[in-house]
RNA sequence: GCCCGGGUGGUGGAAUGGCAGACACGGAGGAUUCAAAAUCCUUUGCCCUCACGGGCGUGCGGGUUCAAAUCCCGCUCCGGGCACCA
């Protein structure tokens, strides 16, 4: 195209004077000065010691600021992702500007399945794939003028990354968890103990009576991380094993609709649960929101009580985990879970005498009845299971003994016992327990109250507080006391034992894929895991593999992708007998995996000795104000409330405990952003319209003419509502986005974008720039004579107020003082003070870097902006002498004075009194009273 | 059902016991312009009043207080998380 150069656009663009702050000159001076940073290294930080060390870095106070690390993906960014990015951007500069050694950076998170996919389809190298992604997204990053050390950035795919990722993993596998000393030890420390017989060996024989693959065995059975057997989505057809989420509703496979069959597979697990103790308690050591903590905890979910042991008619005992022992005198009932290991031992060939005809399910023996019940439960979908909310079960046909006053209850299986919680037994309280009552209810079985419920009690069900009865021992006792009572008399009676249980299961660490992290372990003859020597990582992955699907029958074994590998899957190592070739591991760990640890990386990115050095970490990490330590500031998004942040703080634990890292938490403040939102349209057929054509008029929406309905939802492909960064740069600049996006709410909120509205941000910059600079010749108009005494006044309000802003992250509130000094600017033909002018620029550095920079070079500084002082608030000029009031008479406002701000109580009632309106108002009342507050106000009360 | 947030003008939001609606978008009017864009100025919670002024008002109902968007109790609606967890 050869005619751009006379297009109307153009045109008018040249009727503009020549320095008119538009998105071209924005554009200009922004990516000038991105260069000129880089150039500079204007963002690195340097360490106190090894390989980037800087002077004086000591002096300052170190402050990191941390982003949870995106995954780049192809599509790119919108206008929604930056925005934490932005936020901590201006928080660090901030910090930066008020003598902060601030590190601050960027990584990606590369590892995982839309690559592997992009592959299937394209037999493009995840790899290649991975890297234009990182450029691509680090492109669109670049343009927004984040301040990033950018030598520290890694992504997890890094070879020289994933190296320590393996190292972690090798420190987690060669360790064991020591509830008495309750933390993590070296597996060596363990081979002592069980040497000198300080500890019992687990099988139960004598650790010096063990071979030396039994020897092994017994290890496997303490480490931190084992293998066991988890079920995964086997899909033959395709010969791979998918993801929960590549798996339809119906079971079958999204790509090409094929069978999915759920098999076992050996998996390592790691030992999570060993941590949920200290996991919970030293939540509450950290700087995070109530509601990640409740999440957290309830994720934990703790819950101490007894387990209590029921002898059977039988002949096995049923071993029962409940909260509330306080009310076994209730128990009328037993009732197992479907698949519960003694069901089959406890049911007898006959029916006993008198069984009622509903609890056979119409079966002629209880065996029977169980087997059509298994599969009547079998039969159901997790979602019937989850919405059939009416309760079902069968006889077993035996008895069991209520240990505390030997009442005998009959024994049910039924679906609404989940074998995955507890023991998988319930004793059943119907009086108590709300699902015990519907079952009840339902069967016949008797309910006996164990508490007294209040006097207008009408429900069912009564779990609330109250006095014990028809409890013997336990009557008038309140809930808490009753149950120490109770279990106090179970164990000492040898019925159960005082207990504890989590939610939180082991973590299922081994993924069936090729885009990850490969396992750092081979196994030998035996088929027991052997760790890689540390001196050989990193294990790479193989360079090439088959992506073709391959058909195999229904009954293959799973297989992982890296069983394709042919030549890679074994591997020769010298493990202390000579040179041997091994089996590898095939599977490779989750993406959770390098986001455990990848703050700590940043520390200290290119050691090749260690994953971090010890010093740096303790500089970075360590708090000077008696917090718990860790970053100082993590941003990112609340759907990582649980795992990620659950699976790093018990990472950062095992190495805390190994003497790895200094502190026992990685993350002392948390803080989530919001998520931006946008208008989504949709026709009347339902379907999504491009929300960019919709027109408003007369309060309703229009889409080419026809009527279309409007809700928000996330930015995205699916609801057709993206708005790029790109499209904001073109038309206001890198520096308007930022500023839109930190002025429309405050940044934990979820806030809805409105392209419309960005006008506002861009004006407000225009405003500035021709309040300092000519835009006819771009020199600075600014004099050096000193501000009128109310601007100065004004201005040192406004340093107060952005600067307590600026630290409470309400960056919205801080740019609207900002807008109120310039609007006074605008509003006054005097040209702007230089120091003022000077002020003004500096508190607008951290929001809209390139903006403040050209105009601090314009007014004649030197150096970068980035580095020079946020400016301080004149106590004096905060002080006036004269101030406003309100006074009020009844609480209402009816008229102010003006008083000396430091006017004593009494003359400001006086001052109040003898006002002309409020006189008028007085008249022919009483005064009652009247309240002064100082500074504030005069309310005085009448009638 | 349980847990965690939240409800303030036409819109995004400000004010954490002391003047409700800062700041911005949008709207209305004006200046400038041949005209438009851009820019600048005025105005903009609702109701009554020509006006001065007055009344009402922070999801709803109650309470505490001289004073409540803010604290307490009950309800309601919206968003997020978990879900038969014994």
């Amino acid at each position: 195209m050869n005619t751009s150069s006379s297009t109307p656009d153009s045109e008018s663009e040249d009727l503009q004077p020549a320095f008119r702050y538009n998105a071209a000159f924005a554009d200009h001076i922004e990516v000038e000065w991105q260069r000129q940073w880089l150039e500079d290294g204007t963002y690195e930080a340097l360490n106190p010691f090894g390989p980037r060390e800087g002077q004086d870095v000591e002096v300052h106070p170190k402050l990191f600021i941390m982003d949870m690390f995106p995954y780049p993906s192809g599509a790119g960014l919108h206008v929604g992702h930056p925005l934490g990015f932005i936020g901590t951007d201006v928080f660090a500069r901030y910090k930066r500007m008020t003598g902060h050694h601030v590190l601050h950076t960027m990584g990606f998170d590369a590892f995982g399945l839309p690559a592997e996919e992009h592959a299937r389809q394209t037999g493009e190298h995840p790899r290649i794939n991975t890297e234009t992604n990182i450029a691509n997204m680090q492109r669109q990053l670049d343009r927004l003028g984040l301040g990033h050390d950018k030598t520290r950035s890694i992504a997890t795919t890094d070879v020289s990354y994933y190296r320590w990722t393996q190292w972690i993993f090798l420190q987690i596998f060669q360790s064991w968890y020591d509830t008495e000393a309750a933390r993590a030890r070296p597996i060596s420390e363990l081979e002592e103990l069980l040497t000198t017989g300080e500890r019992d060996t687990r099988s139960g024989r004598p650790w010096l009576e063990m071979g030396d693959v039994e020897r092994r065995e017994e290890l496997d059975e303490w480490r931190l991380t084992y293998l066991g057997e988890a079920p995964v989505n086997w899909c033959p057809a395709l010969g791979t094993v998918l993801a929960n989420e590549e798996v339809t509703a119906e079971g079958r496979s999204e790509r090409g609709n094929h069978p999915v069959f759920r098999r076992p597979m050996k998996q390592w697990m790691m030992r999570i649960t060993a941590y949920a103790d200290r996991l919970l308690e030293d939540l509450d050591h950290l700087d995070w929101t109530d509601s990640i903590k409740t999440m957290q905890r309830n994720w934990i979910g703790r819950s101490e009580g007894a387990q209590v042991r029921f002898t059977t008619s039988s002949g096995p005992m049923i071993e029962v985990f409940t909260t509330r022992p306080d009310t076994l005198f209730g128990t009328t009932a037993m009732v197992l879970a479907p698949e519960h290991p003694l069901v089959d031992a406890l049911v007898p060939e006959m029916w006993p005498e008198g069984t009622p005809q509903t609890w056979t399910g119409g079966a002629a023996t209880p065996n029977e009845a169980v087997v059509n019940y298994r599969q009547q439960v079998s039969e159901m979908t997790d979602l019937e299971r989850q919405e059939n909310q009416t309760k079902t079960g069968v006889y077993l046909g035996a008895h069991c003994s209520v240990p505390v006053n030997g009442l005998q209850v009959p024994v049910f299986i039924a679906d609404y016992v989940l074998m995955g919680y507890g023991t998988g037994a319930v004793m059943s309280v119907p009086g108590e327990d709300q699902r015990d009552w519907d079952f009840a209810k339902k069967y016949g079985i008797d309910i006996i109250r164990t508490v007294e419920p209040p006097a207008d009690f009408d429900g069912e069900a009564y779990v609330g507080d109250g006095p014990a009865i028809n409890s013997d021992f336990l009557n008038g006792l309140y809930i808490d006391d009753a149950k120490q009572v109770i279990i106090d008399w179970l164990e000492r009676e040898g019925y159960g034992t005082r207990t504890v249980t989590y939610k939180l299961r082991d973590w299922l660490f081994s993924r069936q894929r090729y885009w990850g992290e490969p396992f750092p372990i081979v196994y030998d003859e035996t088929g027991l895991a052997l760790a890689v020597p540390e001196n050989q990582l990193p294990v790479q992955l193989p360079e090439l593999i088959d992506w073709a699907p391959r058909a195999l029958d229904e009954d293959s074994e799973p297989e992982p992708p890296l069983g394709r590998a042919t030549e890679w899957v074994t591997a020769a190592y010298d493990l202390g007998n000579g040179e041997v070739t091994y089996q590898r591991e095939l599977n490779t760990m989750p993406q959770w995996a390098g986001s455990c640890w990848y703050y700590l990386r940043y520390l200290d990115p290119s050691n090749e000795e260690q994953f971090v050095d010890p010093a740096v970490e303790r500089y970075w990490m360590s708090n000077s104000d008696g917090g718990i330590g860790g970053v100082d500031l993590y941003v990112g998004g609340v759907e990582h409330a649980v795992l990620h942040l659950l699976y790093a703080r018990f990472w950062h634990k095992v190495l805390y405990d190994l003497g790895h890292v200094s502190g026992p938490e990685p993350f002392q403040r948390l803080y989530n952003q919001g998520y931006i939102q946008a208008a989504a349209y949709q026709d009347e057929r339902g379907i999504y319209v491009d929300a960019e054509q919709v027109v408003e008029q007369d309060g309703g929406y229009f889409y080419e003419g026809s009527p279309v309905t409007r809700s928000f939802g996330k930015m995205g492909k699916s609801l057709k509502n993206s708005v790029t960064p790109d499209e904001m740069y073109s038309a206001y600049g890198a520096d308007t986005l930022r500023l839109y996006e930190m002025f429309m709410g405050p940044l934990d909120q979820d806030r809805p974008w409105e392209t419309k509205s960005v006008i506002g941000s861009h004006r407000l910059l225009q405003r500035v720039w021709r309040n300092l600079v000519d835009e006819h010749t771009g020199e600075v108009t600014v004099v050096d004579s000193a501000p009128p005494d109310a601007l100065q006044r004004l201005l040192h309000r406004t340093i107060a107020a952005v600067g307590e802003a600026m630290e409470d992250l309400r960056f919205n509130s801080a740019i609207a003082r900002i807008t109120e000094l310039n609007n006074e600017l605008s509003r006054s033909a005097a040209p702007v003070s230089r120091e003022v002018a000077q002020n003004l620029v500096l508190m607008l550095g951290p929001l809209v870097p390139h903006i403040a920079e050209e105009l601090w070079k314009r007014l004649g500084n030197s150096g970068s902006i980035v580095h020079a002082r946020f400016p301080e608030a004149d106590a004096a000029f905060l002080i006036d002498e004269s101030i406003e009031l309100p006074v009020q008479v009844n609480g209402k406002v009816r008229s102010r004075i003006v008083v000396a701000s430091d006017a004593t109580e009494t003359a400001l009632q006086e001052a109040a009194l003898s006002d002309h309106r409020i006189q008028e108002l007085l008249s022919g009342t009483e005064i009652r009273k009247v309240i002064v507050i100082p500074k504030k106000l005069v309310n005085i009360v009448a009638s």
